[in-house]
DNA sequence: TATTGTTATACTCTATAACTATA
DNA sequence: TATAGTTATAGAGTATAACAATA
């Protein structure tokens, strides 16, 4: 077992290993599902705005136009995704859950959830409550 | 400005945010160092453990051996580190920071100081204080 | 001119298999 | 047999440049 130094001290590097190890649990957890983080990120995204543009969605979740592309892609290929032209404006694509997808997505819920309650037994109900607002508010912290 | 729906409950996406953030900082703070966080804390644990093994320090990072190696070689290939065969143990090699690593070490060190402090300053000393130790130890939670 | 979506591409990170030399 | 280090390689994830269609 190594010293840590003053890297138990360095905010990043714990970062890092945490969404490791959370991730990990993630995988575990939808393994059965065949679907990633950044999918079900997706798929949570339009079901909470219906009709939203790919370029909105790819923009609220960091994700690179290019990159949202093959993303889309595969749920759109898996039938959980629907694109189609938005009305009046006919360079975005508008994205909404298929039934499928609509069904999909209320089992990955639950299965989060039990992915997160995993995650509070680990840390104590308190303290994991008491960590997704700070956890949130670095998300917009902007290098110098 | 999308709604996040469940999203901003799940605490590997947030994790995965924030890590994001925080490094874009990291890389802002280091950039006239050319030194990555994996660098970074290579270097911080030989010089909290002078004289351990390759492996002990890739395990202790949780970085597998194989992609070690290349870490390593750039480190001695800078003059940063130093590799010595291990006496009574021909297999292993033995990592030491040189004098030029130690120095330049001790200027990160402040760097990474800096860079704890902006973010301390975004959060509020009390909340950033708080945060350390749940997040190392969701480092050791382990997946289903 | 700017935006949306796309293709092609490159670079990094990470994972596995297979090898060597040592133990 | 098992361990330390290495090579080669494949798969993600992510970044930029360039383009067509549209605004």
């Amino acid at each position: 077992m190594l010293r840590q130094g003053p890297l138990d001290r360095r905010l990043g590097y714990l970062l890092r290993r945490a969404q490791l190890a959370v991730f990990q649990d993630f995988f575990a957890t939808f393994a059965g599902f065949a679907v990633t983080p950044a999918q079900y990120a997706v798929l949570t995204l339009v079901e909470a705005n219906p009709g939203s543009s790919q370029a909105q969605v790819a923009d609220a979740l960091a994700i690179k136009p290019a990159n949202f592309v093959g993303l889309v892609r595969t749920l759109v290929g898996r039938g959980l995704v629907r694109r189609a032209p938005v009305p009046g404006n006919r360079r975005s694509m508008a994205l909404t859950l298929t039934d499928a997808g609509a069904e999909l997505l209320s089992a990955l819920h639950a299965a989060a959830d039990a992915h997160e309650g995993r995650i509070a037994d680990h840390l104590g109900p308190d303290v994991y409550a008491a960590l997704l607002e700070p956890v949130a508010r670095l998300g917009r912290l902007r290098g110098a």
